[in-house]
DNA sequence: AATTTTTGTTAGACTATTCTAACATTATAG
DNA sequence: CTATAATGTTAGAATAGTCTAACAAAAATT
């Protein structure tokens, strides 16, 4: 499999879980490739059996498309780890790395990487990390921004990995595991203020709250 | 510049080292790709004051391509030091990782592996590493080949990646460092009986001792 | 020096991935 | 339920890197 097919199917993969349905416009934006492209590229794949194609209807992962897709992002996601916790990166910083090492041809070199990592669960962003078979462990976080006023949860992940929301998230000074608490919030633009680990206060605007990913505490 | 570029400056850079003049001929034997396709690109990198091309003649680096040679094959040997010091890997196993990993865009990604290791001097087969501006130190080493009967010697460097070889320097149970004395030597074949660190007795084929690089114990 | 061999070059074609322009279908909105 | 907008498709061209076939120059051999 060539990098490109491996990028097409990683899009596809991370749109199917964003959407129910997923288009070749949609493929074509987040690759940033004109249609056309997208359009014989998908065929392509199709013919290979990773994408299951009709004319005119939404796109979808056969079987083998989702493990080949599982893979990849495995891959980029124990890269992003090593790189986070073996060469000091921030979190902000891997992705673009993680981008062109996950097609890096080795079993093996990903094996040992999985072995230095011992075997983590999540990437640095909180993200799972596919297991040997490309599988993904569905993560049922709930969105800060849907929190009520009292409500405490924990940080568990983030919904987006843009370089300036991650960054963003450094400044206010979480991280992953932190103890959040629901102060208030402003019924004029959803923005909410937040008590983390019992010591200081932030505000977060609603954009914000839908990124932070959390699991409740009752 | 491109992967593919990369490659034909670096193998133009070892085949530099190895022979007086380097042909198109040799640089396709080298890359495995046929002449022509050599020729065309080496225009191409003649236009990008990579590669110094006059027709008919031999090829050499220009200034500038040595210096980018020199950076990838850094970043090769720091990536092959770190996959025998950090993940494990055999001798044998780090040039086709290597290969591809030498080619990923981050500066800082490889700052950081050359941190990790400790800014070592040579890759785990005794090579040298060029420094941040793609200067190569020249090493002065002897070939075990040329030594005489007793004559004490060290072993620093391999004349030959090749992973038979550097199977056979393992089986061998001969190490980078080993002290290694010349007990005689076929007139026949110039096949070579050696001392080990003064413990195991070795013979080695002529072919072999050409390939280990040793420093003279005066 | 003439001939043959080796090496180098040119021309033209192929594949993968991309694009733009034109056209087709489906969805949306009066 | 047509007209327009949005989305999807086809056709054809461009680029990078590769190839084969044919020709040209240089080197080696007789």
């Amino acid at each position: 499999m060539t990098l490109t097919e491996e990028n097409y199917l990683k899009a596809l993969f991370h749109l199917s879980l964003e959407n129910e349905e997923v288009s070749v416009l949609d493929l074509s934006k987040s690759l940033n490739i004109k249609m056309p492209t997208v359009n014989s590229m998908v065929k392509k794949l199709s013919s290979k059996e990773l994408i299951s194609y009709e004319k005119y209807k939404p796109l979808t992962l056969t079987q083998g498309g989702k493990r080949a897709a599982g893979l990849i992002i495995r891959k980029h996601r124990l890269v992003e780890m090593f790189l986070v916790e073996h060469l000091g990166f921030g979190w902000d910083e891997v992705h673009e790395i993680a981008e062109q090492i996950e097609h890096i041809k080795s079993q093996k070199f990903f094996d040992r990487i999985d072995q230095l990592l011992d075997f983590p669960k999540v990437d640095p962003h909180g993200s799972p990390i596919p297991d040997i078979n490309g599988e993904v462990a569905v993560q049922n976080y709930n969105k800060l921004e849907e929190c009520l006023v009292n409500q405490q949860a924990t940080f568990m992940s983030v919904g987006s990995s843009q370089d300036s929301f991650l960054k963003l998230i450094d400044k206010l000074n979480l991280k992953l595991g932190d103890k959040i608490k629901v102060l208030e919030i402003q019924d004029f633009d959803k923005t909410m203020r937040v008590l983390v680990n019992n010591n200081s206060e932030q505000t977060l605007s609603q954009l914000v709250a839908t990124n932070i990913l959390v699991k409740l505490n009752v």
